[in-house]
RNA sequence: GGCCCCGUGGCGAAAUGGCAGACGCAAGGGACUUAAAAUCCCUCGAAGGGCAACCUUCAUGCGGGUUCAAUUCCCGCCGGGGCCA
């Protein structure tokens, strides 16, 4: 390899071997087949010939790219070549490192294309992988390409139907502990609740659920009705199969679409416009439509509880919690007082209810609040109204009441959401607030629904914003019952303010220099109103005639505080305070929010909330409390109390699995006549996507996949459908599911496949995914692996992509490990341990003065810095924005490799800034990376003959250096910090040419080359190679990605000396130079002693002197 | 609208309690050259002072706070970006 052809450039003449873009492509090509002809990268899994058990693993994943025809973008390789600098580091320290690279390729776009030109999605979909397999190849990433597939070969969908059929036939167990014993909860197989209901051990309860021997409710059932549920043999064949349907983790369930019949296609909500298609505007009606669903609401406790142990950036961890949405709040009964129900509707209710006190429940997350609930609302289809109507009490108005709730019920639940003025009626009854025992009324308004929650709300209109307009317009009282730190000082300073300070022109000046010290200094009301007083005081009531002015503010400290003063005086006008005594008055009246004009909604210091002992119950007082404290006190009493209980919540949903589409997995699963549905046999996978005849969607009614015109595929038997003959005889016509799977089915499990991409038995070998995914068997209680805690769930050591997929594939693919770890096929709860998010590269484009944009090619420099306008030359500024097509400033990568190879091309994406920071590109900045490059091989190769230069004597400085440089970038690269780490490096090259010595000879020792190649090797591999290669070394040592990482002597990282500044109040006034672990008392003394310490000191005693050992001196005086 | 991130020279950035601006780009000056390219050397936050080596003051979006010490930590704003609705 070494003793190739000289490369000669015709640019170069006089320097045939200088690094130039045609030798960068000769090199670069040729290591590209060298490593491919070794077998450089393949990592061989446990078990196999050549496998080093001794080795710890490294399991590094990038998210894997849906191939457009567009090929590479320059976002890819960003974080695609972070992860080759981390693995082959890794390589390098010794670990076996799996990094496996493979395709995301279903998805609509391809079915998009199909459409329009009939072309078939895999072959338009070959095309892109071949073209991005190519450009990827061209950076040289050390991927395991053997362990490549994509999410459409059948040999890998067949294991994602598989784990659709898994995930179809389980439950979820609430009472069972989870394998990790982290959790309580776990999927189960629903072989394991038949079995339970055939033994007795489980009964169906009256609405579906499941009912267990030995729960309180099982031994003592209640009269008129309730019972213990009946028996698995009492169960009707369709009642048994309608039971277990409703117990799976995957199962129908009806969602509503946009079905566009024009199109013949289903519509994401933001492609419906005004109910017409964003594309051809015709009309899209709303249809029910079922669909398959996965349970995962029933894991949103667990996906919650583990999200914290995993080593991910707060941003995401936080985003997924907040989907997940966990609230605790409170389930509240209000009773309805009789006495305002005419005595027909008390009666129907009462025996509706047998002799449970007439009550509304209320679910909120904010009991809290609960002293301010001056009225409820209920929805119109609430079941009270119905007794209401029939029998009006004295103060309901029938007729309006019956129109409203008539006229509520043709309305979508979307349009009742948002609309914009708020209606309603009052229903003439009332409820008691449970915590003020006062009568409130009961509304019905129809942006209270049915279906969700309880269908009653209290009304809190002083904190919440839609009770706030709905108490606006009604005419309802609203009631502060908390208040933020400045509003409660604004109260206080009411209450407390002297005759004096209440006088007009004063109190607006104490009142703003009161909130600017609560604000910022002090958060102690008293203490802040005495501070304000005593500094007032000082300036000798210098603002007896109402102007303080700037000298006066000066003196009392204050010049300093004027745009918060003026901040708060220019508040105070735009209220509209009259007088202080007004304010108090407001505040007194609890009308503060009221007055303002819209509801305090953020959390704050709870007021005007408490009760005194009453009939047994105890007194409570939230009153000081902050919102945490008050919701947790509150919900204590109330349970005490029997109004309330704690309840916990989940924003969550079900996950919808159906897609109306062709390109995507087909499900496994086909359905009778009568609607039922079965399993196609695992045996009988992978059910084969088939081919259409043409991809036009055809215009229907009824919304219709795409996949559902092969119809001769879809029409089947059950035998030729592979379904079990004992679940269904084989002769049975059926229909197979024609839905598809999405997008993120393939993609929630692909980490697993990599460990074991070939496996035709299983979803993935358990010796390989058990040694690559870190699985130490949790299932052994007590086994910590002789790690602290063990707190570790196991997973890819690192994954590196995007942060848009925060809720969605990360989620998804959570929940998927989660449950197939429950049901013992993988070895670990989670999937990914360590994440991490390369951030957006983005581009220059430039902006009009009315802020519109224009692209990169209409806009021209005309002095340094200056851009106008080609067409009108009016100047335009420029901005950073994101790579698009439409302002033409999309690079790609194939044109910066031409001019100036990949190496260039990796180290300035990795020198652009940190990984995780959004940058822009700037083409003009690549050239600095390549002169790096180009120093680099000056220094160790010989310009006209291609040889080694190195020195014969070690340069003691250099090797110095070189040890800081190999400590630093190592550490660097641990961080993902790969902009220091070549930031070093260059300083390195630098010295190391100043340090060459004369011509002919180099400036490193050939021990030094060896170490500096390896050091290098990750960041620019291939021209690491090759100067490693021209040293000799690939023949006797083998090439340098398969070396070991340069140790580094720890010795060469102190100095003798060190320099320490010396500051006086903190201001730098000299330098000494003092040993290395020098006593503090002689590095005190030699500060000291400096001419201009002293100086700076200028015979002031000294207070304190600090020493920061090595860093440096401060004294106080 | 909610959540998250970011704000430092002409530009990308470094420093994450301890000397603000490492390293790269751009710019200016110089050397080599018939010339250009390439390469090498010097200057490069602002203002002021000094013949000079240098010295002084200011400076990390704005206003406060904590600290001997704040770009870094805390509170409140302003601006930009991302994600979600």
């Amino acid at each position: 390899m070494s003793q190739s052809a000289p490369v000669s450039s015709p640019k170069e003449p006089d320097f045939p071997h200088r690094y130039t873009a045609t030798l960068a492509d000769q090199i670069e090509l040729r290591w590209h087949a060298w490593w491919e002809q070794q077998q450089t990268f393949h990592q061989p899994n446990p078990g196999e010939p050549g496998f080093d058990a001794s080795k710890p693993k490294f399991y590094c994943l990038d998210m894997f790219p849906y191939p457009s025809g567009a090929g590479l973008h320059v976002g890819h390789p960003e974080g695609y070549t972070a992860t080759d600098i981390i693995c082959r580091y890794k390589k390098l320290k010794g670990y076996n490192v799996l990094h496996p690279m493979g395709w995301d390729a279903f998805g609509l776009p391809a079915e998009q294309y199909a459409i329009q030109t009939g072309v078939h999605p895999a072959i338009t979909t070959k095309k892109a992988i071949d073209n991005f397999r190519r450009q990827l190849q061209r950076f040289g990433f050390c991927y395991d390409w053997s362990r490549e597939f994509g999410t459409i070969d059948e040999n890998y969908y067949k294991w994602t139907q598989w784990i659709f059929l898994q995930v179809y036939n389980s439950w979820f167990d609430e009472e069972a502990k989870s394998p990790s014993g982290l959790s309580t909860g776990r999927a189960r197989p629903i072989s394991d609740l038949i079995a339970q209901l055939e033994s007795g051990a489980m009964r169906v309860g009256p609405s579906g659920e499941i009912v267990r021997e030995g729960l309180s409710g099982f031994a003592a059932p209640l009269e008129g009705g309730m019972n213990l549920g009946r028996a698995w043999h009492e169960l009707t064949q369709q009642e048994r199969r309608l039971f277990i349907d409703n117990q799976r983790l995957a199962y129908l369930g009806e969602q509503t679409v946009n079905w566009c019949p024009k199109l013949g296609t289903v519509l994401a909500n933001d492609e419906v416009i005004d109910g017409r298609s964003e594309r051809g505007g015709y009309p899209v009606l709303r249809k029910p439509l079922k669909q398959w669903m996965f349970r995962i609401t029933a894991y949103a406790d667990r996906l919650l509880e583990q999200l914290g142990r995993l080593d991910w950036p707060s941003s995401t961890r936080i985003q997924q919690a907040e989907w997940i949405g966990k609230s605790t709040g409170a389930q509240v009964d209000f009773d309805v007082d009789a006495h305002s129900l005419s005595p027909q509707a008390l009666g129907e209710l009462k025996s509706a209810k047998a002799d449970m006190p007439l009550t509304l429940t209320v679910y909120t997350t904010r009991p809290d609040t609960i002293f301010g609930a001056t009225f409820m609302v209920i929805a119109p289809e609430h079941p009270l109204i119905d007794h209401v109507l029939r029998h009006p009490s004295k103060d309901t108005d029938a007729a309006a009441l019956g129109a409203y709730v008539q006229r509520a019920r043709n309305m979508s639940d979307v349009d009742r959401m948002e609309g914009k003025e708020k209606t309603g009626v009052f229903s003439g009854v009332y409820a008691i607030n449970p915590l003020t025992d006062e009568k409130i009324p009961i509304w019905v308004a129809d942006y209270v629904l049915m279906g969700y929650g309880t269908g009653a709300i209290m009304a809190v209109p002083a904190h919440d914003e839609r009770d706030f307009e709905f108490a606006k317009k009604f005419n309802l009282p609203i009631v502060d019952v908390l208040y933020p730190r400045t509003a409660l000082a604004m109260k206080y300073f009411c209450d407390h303010a002297t005759e004096a300070e209440s006088a007009d022109g004063i109190w607006q000046q104490t009142l703003a220099d009161f909130l600017g010290i609560v604000t910022g200094e002090t958060a102690d009301l008293a203490k802040a109103l005495e501070i304000v007083r005593s500094r007032r005081a000082a300036t000798g009531a210098a603002a007896a005639d109402g102007h303080v002015d700037a000298t006066s503010l000066d003196a009392i400290g204050m010049k300093s505080r004027g745009a918060i003063r003026i901040t708060w005086l220019e508040a105070f006008e735009s209220m509209g305070i009259g007088s202080l005594s007004q304010l108090k008055q407001t505040f007194d009246r609890r009308g503060f929010q009221s007055w303002r004009g819209e509801a305090g909604v953020s959390n704050g210091i709870a007021v005007h909330s408490s009760r005194a002992a009453k009939d047994d119950l105890p007194a409570v007082s939230l009153d000081g409390l902050t919102s945490e404290e008050a919701v947790r006190t509150i919900i204590a009493w109330m349970e005490e109390a029997g109004v309330g209980t704690a309840q916990t919540r989940f924003k969550l949903r079900d996950w919808t699995f159906s897609r109306q589409r062709y390109w995507g997995e087909p499900f496994p699963i086909v359905f009778d006549e009568a609607g039922n549905h079965y399993p196609v046999s695992e045996k009988s996978l992978p059910v084969i996507l088939p081919p259409l005849n043409d991809y036009q969607p055809e215009e229907s009614e009824d919304p219709q996949p795409l996949l559902a015109k092969a119809r001769q595929w879809a029409n089947t038997t059950a035998f030729a459908a592979g379904v079990d003959p004992n679940l269904l005889a084989p002769e049975t016509p059926v229909h197979r599911e024609t839905n598809t799977m999405p997008g993120s089915a393939g993609s929630s499990w692909y980490c697993v496949r990599y460990c074991d991409p070939k496996n035709p038995d299983r979803l993935v070998g358990e010796e390989a995914e058990r040694y690559w995914m870190g699985g130490i068997d949790k299932r052994i209680a007590g086994d910590t692996n002789g790690e602290a805690g063990n707190d570790q769930l196991g997973g890819v050591d690192l994954y590196i992509g995007g942060n848009e997929h925060a809720v969605g594939h990360l989620l998804y693919s959570r929940f998927w490990h989660n449950v197939l770890f429950d049901l013992g096929h993988l070895s670990t709860p989670e999937p990914f341990q360590k994440l991490f998010h390369q951030g957006l590269i983005t581009s220059y484009a430039y902006q009009r003065a009315d802020k519109t944009i224009l692209p990169v090619d209409e806009v021209k420099e005309i002095s340094e810095g200056k851009f106008v306008e080609i067409a009108n030359s009016q100047p335009v500024t420029p901005i950073v924005t994101k790579m698009s097509k439409r302002y033409k400033n999309v690079t790609n990568p194939d044109d910066v490799i031409a001019e100036y190879g990949a190496d260039t091309f990796r180290l300035y994406e990795m020198y652009m800034g940190p990984l995780e920071a959004s940058k822009p590109w700037n083409t003009k900045d690549i050239p600095g990376l390549f002169r790096f490059l180009q120093r680099t091989w000056r220094v160790l190769i010989d310009e006209q003959t291609g040889q080694p230069r190195l020195a014969s004597t070690e340069n003691p400085a250099l090797e110095k250096l070189l040890h800081r440089t190999i400590h630093k970038a190592g550490h660097d690269f641990e961080r993902l910090s790969f902009n220091t780490a070549i930031a070093s490096m260059i300083q390195l090259v630098n010295e190391a040419m100043s340090a060459g010595g004369e011509k002919g000879t180099g400036a490193f020792t050939r021990s030094q080359a060896e170490r500096f190649c390896i050091m290098l090797s990750p960041l620019a591999p291939h021209i690491a190679e090759e100067i490693w290669s021209r040293l000799g070394m690939t023949e006797t040592s083998g090439c340098v990605s398969t070396q070991v990482w340069p140790v580094v002597d720890e010795q060469m990282l102190v100095d003798d000396s060190v320099e320490m500044p010396v500051q006086v109040q903190g201001k730098v006034r000299a330098r000494i130079t003092v040993p290395t672990g020098a006593e503090a008392k002689a590095v005190e003394a030699m500060a000291l002693a400096d001419e201009g310490v002293q100086k700076a000191i200028g015979g002031k005693p000294v207070k304190k002197i600090i020493i920061v050992p090595g860093k440096l001196v401060n004294v106080v005086v």
